[in-house]
DNA sequence: AATAATTTTAGTAATTATTACTGTTTTCTT
DNA sequence: AAGAAAACAGTAATAATTACTAAAATTATT
C-alpha cells in the first residue's frame, strides 16, 4: 500500500536534529549528512525535512529574517533569536496559550494557535 | 551631506502602505506603483521597503510559511494569518508586552521584544 | 538660474533558497 | 527471489531577492 519506507538519509537527519540543539538550517542538515552519506542531495535534504515537518516528527522554525531552521525537539517550547549572533536558543518559557484568547476578543474568526519568536541579546552576547 | 532624498517612488511606496489594509507583498506593492509609474524597477520597490522597514516607517511582517508582507501601520498591533484564504488581517488585541516577562524567566540573555502571529480561519473562511 | 555633487532610478544580471524532474537504486511485500 | 512502490542522486528550473551600472532626478552651491 501507499506508506512511507525506511531511508538512511532520513533516519540521519531526524538523528541529527534529535542530538543538536543548534536549530540548523537545511544547508546545515545537509552539510551535516553529507559527512556520512557524501552522496546525499540536497533535494534529499529539503525533501524529507518538509516530510518529517508536516508528519510533525521535526518542527519548522522561521525566523525574524525570514529564513528557516528545523528542530528535533517537538514538545512545546519557545526560541530566541539573537539579534547579534544569530543563533537560536530555547527557552524554558511556560505556555503562553492563554494569548490566543486575548487575540480572540472582538476578533469574528477563529484563532487556532500562535508563533512567537523572541529576539534580543542571548547570554554570550549580552557580555559583549 | 550623507542623507536621504525625496523620490517619487518611494512617496508612491508609503502612501499606498498608509492607505490599505492589505498588508501587501513586495510584489504587490511593485503592481500598483506601477499604474503610478508604469516604468517603475522591482528592484526599486525592493530598496525601498528595505529602506523603510529599516528606518520604522513602514513594518515587515514575516509570515508563518516565510513570506513577507508589508505594513504602513506602525502603531503597535498584532497580526493573523487566514491559513484558508493566506490574507493578513490586523487584530485589536492589546499590549502582550507581559510575556517578554515571562520569556526572561530563568534566561540569562535579554528579551528585548517578540514577534508573534496568529494564526487559524479569517471571519469570512470561517463560514464556509 | 546654472552648475556641481549626491542620491535614486531603470534595466539587467547575479545570487540564493527551494522545488521539480528523471532515470536509477533501495526498500518492502509477496 | 521478483515485482511494486518509494526514495534517491543529480540536474534543471523556479522564485524571491540583491547587486551592478549608466542615466535621470534631486538637492546644494554658486
Amino acid at each position: 500500500m501507499a506508506g512511507i519506507k525506511f531511508s538512511r538519509q532520513r533516519e540521519a537527519i531526524i538523528d541529527y536534529l534529535r542530538h543538536t540543539t543548534n536549530h540548523p538550517t537545511a544547508d546545515m542538515v545537509y552539510t551535516h549528512v553529507q559527512e556520512l552519506y557524501p552522496n546525499v542531495s540536497l533535494g534529499t535534504v529539503y525533501r524529507n525535512l518538509n516530510l518529517l515537518a508536516e508528519e510533525g516528527k521535526i518542527l519548522r522554525l522561521t525566523q525574524v529574517d525570514g529564513s528557516d531552521r528545523f528542530d528535533g525537539n517537538i514538545t512545546p517550547h519557545y526560541h530566541f533569536f539573537c539579534n547579534h549572533c544569530k543563533q537560536v536558543l530555547d527557552l524554558k518559557t511556560t505556555s503562553l496559550e492563554h494569548i490566543n484568547t486575548l487575540a480572540n476578543v472582538g476578533f469574528d474568526g477563529v484563532v487556532e494557535g500562535h508563533q512567537v519568536l523572541f529576539y534580543g541579546l542571548c547570554p554570550s552576547c549580552k557580555k559583549i
